[in-house]
This record gives C-alpha cells, structure tokens and sequence, in this order.
DNA sequence: TAGATTGTTAATCGATTAACAATC
DNA sequence: TAGATTGTTAATCGATTAACAATC
C-alpha cells in the first residue's frame, strides 16, 4: 500500500500552487475577500480549468455564488504546501548569483534558513555576507555532519557543479536547487530543482530573433 | 501556406538544443570527435530516444558506427538556433538579479547585448555596470524609439512588472526574459521567458522537506 | 557479415482542456 | 427560480518513449 504524501503532487502543480499563493496573498493584502477561479487563472496565466483541478488538491471549498474566500484558500495552499517550518539549507558559491539568491532569502520568505555559504575562493572565506559567514568548501562534509541541511542551493561554476552534487548527495542533503547549467546526475531519491539562468537568456533571445520568417 | 520557420520549434526543443549545444562545446574543448545520442542523453538528462528527435530538427547525420561528429553536429545545431548576430537587449532593474544576469551576459556569450539599463532608483541613475549606464525608467521609450531593442529583461521589483511589460510591449519588443514572479499579460505575439527564481526556491524546499510520509 | 546505432514512425503516457451534474 | 460557478470526470492534446527498418 502507497502512502499518500505531499511529494505525490508534481513539480507543475506544485509550482503552480506556489503561483496561486502569491497571488492569494497579494489579493488578501488588497482587501480582496473572494475569488473565482476564472479570475486567479488570468493572473496565474493558467485555465481555469486547471487552476479548479490544482485546487481540488488543497481541498478547497469554493461556492457558485462567491468562488473562493481568499483567506480560506490561501490557507489551505499553504498548510498543503506545508511550509510552517524553516528548511536549513546551504549555499555554494558566493559570486554574482549566490550573492542574488542570498539577497532573495533575505527579503521574500521562501520556507529556506541559509546556514552556511561555501566557496573555494580563499579571498572571500571568513568574510560574511547578509549575516553569514563564509566558509571554506573543504569543510562541507564537517559542517554537514554537525549541521544537517536537507536543502543545497549551488551556484558555483559548471565545472564544479557535478562533483559538488556527489559531496551533498553523500552527505544526505535531498533538494538540490541547482543554479548552473549542468544537467547534475544524482539518484533518484534526490530532487533536483534546474534553474538555467543561461539557457533561458539563450532561448529569450532565440524567440527575440525575428530576422526569419 | 506557413512558412516553417525557426518559431516553429516549440520552447522546451529549443531549451533541450540550447543544453545539447553547450555540451557538445564542452566535448569539442576536450577533444572528443564522436558521440553516441546515448551519451548525449546521459549528459542532457534526456532519453537517447528524445535526443535522436530534437536532432532530427537541425537536419543532423549520424552514422552507426561512429555516431555524431561533435563539431559537425555543434555546428549544426548553432546555425538551427541561428544565433550568429547578437540581438539588441534592454535590462529594466538594477538590483542584485540585474546585476547578477548583466555579469553573466559578459561571461558567457549568451547572443544578446545589452544596450541599456533603467532603474526607478535615482541614486543608481547615472552609475555605471558593466560598462552599461544606468538610465532613468522614464526614459525607456524615448531610448527604444532612438535604439530598438527586440530583448527586454525585466529583473525588478513585482509591483512594477506589469507596467514595465506594457510600456515593453508598446515598445515593440517581442520577447521578454521575467524574472519578476509576476505571470505578465502581454498579447499572443510577444514571446515570455519565465524564469521565477522565488517559485524555484520555494519548489526546491517543498520538496526537500522529507518530514512527511 | 554481425551488431549496434541512426532516423523516423507508431504507441504510450501524462498534462491540459472540455464537459457537465451538483450546487448555491 | 434562473444563472453562473464549483468539483470532478471524460476527452483531447502534445510530449516522450518505444519500436524498427535502414545503414554503416
């Protein structure tokens, strides 16, 4: 018998629920009191359709008079993204893109505590950044040990990338979020969040080009 | 009658070509003539089936015993992405993300150049990045009418995204690379890279927190 | 030749859209 | 009530995988 758990939901919904939440609080700060899915689909660029069938997830109640109650569905998307508590996660790599991701922490709340940044640039390590401290990659697996992380957000150069993967997947972490533009081979077990910084410059420039017909 | 054109290719082929090319530059640089689609496919984080089909489109020829030429096929999937001019890009927001994109499109040879950077923020107006002057917003469309852009970056707060987007769309820009986590309406021609680095955040701990069966 | 791989089509899988009874 | 919307299932669409003849 499988057991039911949060990972059963896909990345797609799961990103959309994410959406759907931003959208719900936004509207909760406006003063909104109640929605129809037609409406949170042309903000979420969905269907509305979808966004009815991505909510059936959070088992919402919505009725034909009001739609949704923001409050209620905000709630209800949050507890089924179950992001009470903070997720301690490390960062590798404290250049241009670390430092942004950092920056990010800091100001949104992703459900992410940044307990330690890695880097192999010696000129950096022991210097801090938004109040943590820079340490040396060599001492990783030590940090690890004594401070599990389940979430690794790596930003370092391609070249580092995959042996990076291995040091955290051997270390436990189960996320990672992966900011380089390799494509990281990890078991199965081990989630991996591709974000290509590189590849979506190419591809908007790609559909930028409108030199053919 | 259509007219196949580079557009046709649908966003997730250019996205895997975009990845198979950097890898076969990668093998190129090492010195490896020949690749099989199986060893693409491991690389690329793909099938070997789904590798075979996306070459189909940049007219590739294989052979059985030797598979790919990696320069040959290099080649030909650079001419299929078509990116030997650079196009002319805009970059609205000069925060950390801006800053970070603007050191990355000097690093790496992503096939745009940026042209200007706005910011609402006096302060920045006037400074320099990378070589590129920091402009005020306002004068976004006055610069765009002197110095068409086809690429816009938007990398600023959400609360001014839409805007942004409209006044871009205005503008005749016909693709936008959002990193905003705002879903933007713009009309069916303009081409939206989403690149939500908030939502990729929050995936990545929904899905590293195991405190769940 | 024998064997493995390519190029290409057919089958499958999964995600999105459409449909509609139940509901307020 | 009449009308619009929800919750949910069925149909469709499209992307990926499987299959296989042709090929070297």
């Amino acid at each position: 018998m499988v057991i039911l758990s949060r990972k059963m939901i896909n990345p797609l919904t799961v990103g959309r629920l994410i959406i759907y939440r931003r959208i719900l609080e936004q509207l909760a700060n406006e003063g909104t009191e109640h929605i129809f899915s037609r409406d949170i689909a042309v903000l979420a660029g969905a269907s509305a359709s979808l966004v009815r069938q991505d909510l059936m997830k959070v088992s919402s109640n919505g009725t034909p008079q009001n739609g949704y109650s923001v409050l209620e569905l905000s709630h209800a998307v949050t507890k089924c993204l179950g992001t009470t508590k903070k997720l301690p996660a490390v960062l590798l790599g404290a250049g241009h893109i670390g430092q942004a991701i950092l920056h990010y922490l800091k100001s949104t709340q992703p459900h992410l505590e940044m307990k330690a940044v890695f880097e192999i640039n010696p000129s950096l390590v022991g210097t801090n950044l938004c109040n943590v401290t820079i340490c040396d990659v060599s001492t990783l697996e030590e940090h690890l040990r004594s401070n599990p992380a389940q979430v690794a957000i790596l930003a370092l150069p391609a070249a580092e990338a995959q042996e990076a993967a291995d040091r955290l997947v051997a270390a436990d972490v189960c996320s990672i979020l992966n900011f380089t533009s390799v494509r990281l081979q990890v078991p199965e077990r081990v989630f991996v969040e591709n974000n290509d910084i590189q590849m979506s410059l190419e591809r908007g420039a790609f559909y930028g080009d409108e030199g053919l017909i």
